[in-house]
DNA sequence: AAAATATTTAATCAATTATTTAAATATTTT
DNA sequence: AAAATATTTAAATAATTGATTAAATATTTT
């Protein structure tokens, strides 16, 4: 259907192909609004081109969103499996990694998690098989036997390790998911939040590392 | 429009009135698929009655959704500002009625969250002002200055009291956010997930109170 | 230049869905 | 029983929106 000489050209000269400012628009949109919410319209106009090209080089609202969504779902777990298994890095090595990294990508991709969970929220099934791939991926890390370890040498055998996996999640997550939310109630504009979220890249591995009593 | 004699027997007979029924069934749908992927037909079937009678008693499905959200923002925030602007308790009073209460009502609302956050990202403007009523909720609460002099005390002048109630939030909201997503991937089926829940409410208390070098 | 490919335009189709209407039936109130 | 109200049924309307088509124009490749 599409033959790449032409888009080839397109990529090392003036700008991007069309194809990309397609793939580009629907990110946009959907992150923003979620699939129900879009309108395949919205992202012609801001991919700036025809809705019929939308649908020429894309078959369906369908597909253009499963590819954003794979991406996504991609984007947002393979830091975290590439951090957690690592196989040369002490827990606490880990710990640091995962805040600053994070915290990074999510300030280039504020809505991610919002618009990954909302969608699995209100379609489980259909995300069901793309999760499969990632089940075994916390509990085989490196970094699980680590928190296991150091939960069992500090006596708090009790305690699941998912809890502290959670809060690592909780804490660096949930301040982008509810943004917009957050920015209103604290009156802080972009800027601010930018600062602030920064910020905890060095408090949220203090605060894990105390959870853990680890002292450094 | 609507006369109450007639309900207002049924309310106190059989079952509940059909007004009830029809909102009880918008939450529940509303809260499962947002507003968008919601169609007043899934509604009126959920509710057990007609079409044309949900429209007799709500005029349109934006009316019905505006309930059902005011409704979710205040039972959201209701618990909040009850607690952090209580009197007579301390800062780690608070910080443990705040976790047991909010892990309660979320385990009967699951949903709640993602919901209005989710709402919210899609349309930000639309719900501005009933953030609006909440802004000074906090900075003007007890707990936000006993949490402030806690961070004096303790030296930690340069943290950013807002982290901490953000570190409340987060570790007690985002499980319910990601419940989905957690669930496939910890394969804790919704006894276990509930289990899981519940150990939060002592230990995050513990977290955020060792944030805070409160030792009891 | 000729052929192939990409993009635009405008119009249309078809399905979904919120909403309305009107008439029929059931239930409650007086 | 009569009147008022609640609920159902069935149909129709109107707007939205994903998707398609065909013809025209632009651009690139050969």
């Amino acid at each position: 259907m599409h033959h790449l000489c032409a888009m080839e050209k397109m990529k090392m000269g003036k700008g991007i192909s069309t194809e990309e400012k397609i793939k580009k628009a629907a990110r946009k949109i959907f992150r923003q609004k979620g699939y129900a919410s879009t309108r395949t319209r919205d992202i012609a106009e801001e991919a700036g081109i025809n809705l019929a090209l939308l649908n020429y080089y894309f078959r369906s609202k369908e597909k253009l969103f499963e590819m954003v969504m794979a991406e996504g779902l991609n984007q947002l777990f393979s830091l975290v499996r590439a951090i957690m298994t690592e196989e040369n890095t002490t827990l606490p090595q880990k710990i640091d990694a995962l805040a600053a990294a994070y915290i990074d990508m999510l300030l280039e991709n504020p809505n991610l998690p919002i618009f990954v969970l909302g969608e699995i929220q209100a379609n489980p099934e259909k995300l069901e098989a793309k999760l499969g791939v990632n089940r075994k991926m916390i509990t085989e890390s490196g970094a699980f036997h680590q928190l296991h370890a150091q939960l069992q040498k500090t006596g708090m055998n009790d305690v699941n390790p998912f809890h502290i996996i959670l809060n690592m999640l909780s804490m660096t997550l949930f301040p982008f998911i509810g943004k917009p939310m957050i920015q209103r109630l604290t009156e802080m504009d972009d800027h601010a939040f930018r600062n602030f979220v920064n910020e905890r890249k060095i408090l949220i591995p203090m605060w894990i590392k105390n959870m853990l009593q680890i002292r450094e």
